[in-house]
DNA sequence: GTATCGATTAGC
DNA sequence: CTAATCGATACA
């Protein structure tokens, strides 16, 4: 699709052994990817949010290590999957070394491959809506309790290496990066490195500009 | 044990 | 605005 030639690989495991802000900002405008034995489906990260571990009150970390969160704790490069309000799961990616349970939110994609396949799995039509907001995306990409604790450097669920893509955006919710601390109202909202661009509500067409 | 609420979503 | 729906958490 993307990758004229060369193939497409997993990003490496360096990838994700940063802060969580730099990872949050380098995740913006790469393609996710999830192979099942359904197909293939993927889409461009548009929208994240960033959970800095144990100091932050807004995150499951915050009471320390459990079974539900034993990944967070994990080595980065891994897929934290929670179940919430009785019927939704979100996807994060674990960042920063073992231990500190940094982690970033996929809150929204804009699909590029599986289309059909996200259509089925979300029982709704237009592109825009098959995966805007954290319990969408997990829908679409078929993400579930089996998913929790996978590494994200060997797939079925990966990142891949193509080049971040920027602009563009057929998704129409304003994609949002942001570090999200419960006691911090509004949260705020970075883009481009740490420069505050806006309050709580959505921004429009975020990664326009390359960073 | 019971009560409350949630890193949400869809629908009115 | 609220219902949906259940696991984690708080508290008696």
């Amino acid at each position: 699709m993307s990758g004229a030639g060369r193939r497409a690989r997993p990003l490496p495991r360096a990838f994700y052994q940063h802060g969580v802000l730099v990872l949050a900002r380098a995740v913006l405008g790469r393609r996710l990817v999830h192979d099942t034995p359904q197909g293939r489906a993927a889409g461009i990260v548009v929208e994240v949010e960033a959970y800095r571990g144990a100091d932050d009150p807004a995150s499951h970390a915050y009471r320390g290590p459990t079974a539900r969160n034993a990944t967070m704790f994990g080595p980065a490069g891994h897929a934290y999957v929670y179940f919430t309000y009785g019927m939704h799961y979100c996807l994060n990616l674990v960042a920063g070394p073992p231990g500190r349970a940094l982690a970033v939110l996929i809150r929204a994609l804009e699909p590029v491959e599986g289309l059909d396949l996200m259509r089925r799995r979300r029982g709704v039509e237009a592109a825009e809506r098959l995966a805007r907001g954290p319990g969408c995306v997990t829908q679409a990409l078929g993400i579930g309790r089996g998913e929790d604790g996978l590494d994200l450097t060997r797939g079925p669920l990966w990142l891949a290496d193509d080049p971040p893509r920027r602009g563009g955006h057929r998704i129409a919710s304003g994609p949002r990066i942001g570090i999200r601390v419960a006691t911090e109202r509004p949260w705020r909202w970075w883009l481009e490195g740490n420069r505050c661009v806006s309050g709580p509500r959505r921004i429009r067409s975020v990664a326009t500009r390359s960073g």
